[in-house]
DNA sequence: GACATTCTCCTAAGACTATCGTAGGTTGCT
DNA sequence: AGCAACCTACGATAGTCTTAGGAGAATGTC
């Protein structure tokens, strides 16, 4: 049965950025291609990697020929929801208003995100009333 | 050797916060009754959790009796730059902004928290100009 | 002194992660 | 048909994380 964790490790977080930003399904090469271009990783281990992907439900896999292809299986949304929550819980004690304020806090945010930040503030009251 | 990255596992994030909490330093057992009480780790789990975080670095070990006492080799706020660094580069591309944009966006602040994130700007402009 | 308790230190199993090699199938060119 | 290029599937290895048991030292109690 596949898993249910929507948790990526590093690689992994790698290779589904590369798959959501690509919008269409790709294959284990055009990944190779538009991440490792220098062979960072051998081919074997990105496929490997996709295919654990697979198992954890997290990418759908499809034919092209002779070759899989690859899409995402679950919104990058859904899964930066599930990752960010964990790191809520076991750094800022499951409050994400404490992260908020450790951004701003520890001088993270420039002059550019904060005016941004702000503005998205005003716009959200706006639509919240 | 002390190893130097300064990122924590989950079951260390749970030790080092008891331990940061604390102020003062803290034995096994110490560690024990605040974080697990109904022994949800084995005694002997939670002393190599914390002989690890010796060897990376994280904790001083020192002799109260005679029982090992462990008090923060780091600060808090060094931990937490580092592995929220991680977090961005993972999941924002780097960007702290995105991050913050994130918080918002994907209604993860109470009208508190809001609150808060907003005045906390006002204070930040404030001291920059 | 004997016994229980409480430590420390050492060891290790099981799961997950990251890495990659090898074997073998398809395709296409000459 | 033969060969190179590319693909897949499988297996092996090393490292980290989490968990915890067992041996043996120190301490307290009777």
């Amino acid at each position: 049965m596949p898993r249910k964790k929507l948790e990526l490790s590093a690689a992994e977080w790698e290779i589904m950025n590369v798959i959501w930003d690509a919008g269409t399904p790709l294959t284990v090469r055009e990944v190779m291609d538009r991440r490792y271009p220098k062979d960072e990783k051998a081919y074997t281990t990105v496929q490997t990697l996709m295919n654990i992907l697979v198992d954890k439900g997290m990418l759908r896999r499809g034919k092209q020929g002779i070759a899989n292809t690859y899409s995402p299986a679950v919104k990058r949304d859904a899964v930066l929801d599930a990752s960010m929550s964990t790191v809520a819980r076991r750094m800022f004690s499951g409050s994400f208003g404490a992260m908020a304020t450790y951004l701003v806090h520890a001088n993270k945010l420039s002059e550019e995100d904060i005016a941004a930040l702000r503005a998205l503030l005003d716009r959200e009251e706006e639509r919240h009333g």
